[in-house]
DNA sequence: TACTTTTACAGAAAAATATTCTGTTTTTAA
DNA sequence: TTAAAAACAGAATATTTTTCTGTAAAAGTA
């Protein structure tokens, strides 16, 4: 469980791409195909390694809009909060969704077309939910950063 | 660069797993690999796909604490912006930043593994920089959603 | 210490996958 | 109606992953 340096070389490589081949890899931490292997079989069944994704660009696929909803409930229960995550995780734009601290209850990151599109995302899916009070929007004006790589 | 349905089933599919094969792939969607094959290189060509990566558990590597940071600049000048672009762009631990509308300047997404960190990133690292005037925190108590794959 | 066990690694063989090639069918456009 | 282009299937080839065999180093035990 406890990961060494040469797990940590494997880790950042994958993170970058995870279509390096397992030559690649070797080359580049100067080890043989075997230990490679082991290692990365190793990390998937840890958990360590989740799962290897596609990033697809989202503004070719037509999603120009980004906005984070910083949400409100009606009240703080359980069942309330229960509620709502379920029905979040049945909308795909929305992207991110985490309960935090401070004056409102949950942070939103959604990602949709356009102007338009998010009016009818705010007005009928999510401010219709019943645990939803109140929605402040913050509107996505440029990109700065966007990365899946954690530091290692 | 228009999409068919075919396309977009491939999409979906590499966006879930990039390390379905392509005889998993046209096994799916009831094609040969010829044409499979032939459509992902186009979709990479044309940039639609972006790049395969490795998504890693946060927590088992220590990263016990997510935050956003709300950061408004002393100025809202093209330099005053570019100077803390070029900042975050050299910490790990901002995953994601965006130049945003409202109160505030830009959200930022912190991955870091504790307070401890957290105060010293805060302290140390974001507050000290010339271009910031105002960091707001807000703290992930639950992760409820996260996911790489848009809407296609 | 000597011995056993475990771990990490290398190299080679086998299996699976990606890539390339050849040719056919379908679609599109002249 | 014909020519050209696009989409696809199947087979051959190249590459990659996976498995197998064995060696060396490290860790644990009597």
């Amino acid at each position: 469980m406890a990961l060494d340096e040469i797990d940590k070389k494997i880790l950042r490589l994958l993170q970058e791409d995870a279509h390096y081949t397992l030559k690649d890899i070797a080359n580049k931490i100067n080890l043989s195909l075997t230990p490679v292997h082991d290692r990365v079989k190793r990390l998937e069944k840890d958990g360590i390694i989740e799962k290897y994704v596609t990033i697809l660009d989202k503004k070719k696929l037509g999603n120009n809009l980004t906005v984070y909803c910083q949400v409100t409930l009606t009240k703080q229960t359980y069942d309330t909060s229960e509620g709502f995550n379920q029905s979040i995780l049945n909308m795909p734009e929305v992207v991110e969704c985490n309960y935090v601290s401070g004056n409102f209850d949950y942070m939103l990151k959604i990602i949709i077309p356009d102007m338009e599109s998010y009016h009818h995302f705010h007005q009928k899916k999510l401010s219709v939910l019943p645990e939803v009070s109140l929605i402040n929007t913050v509107f996505v004006i440029s990109e700065v950063k966007s990365t899946t790589v954690l530091p290692i």
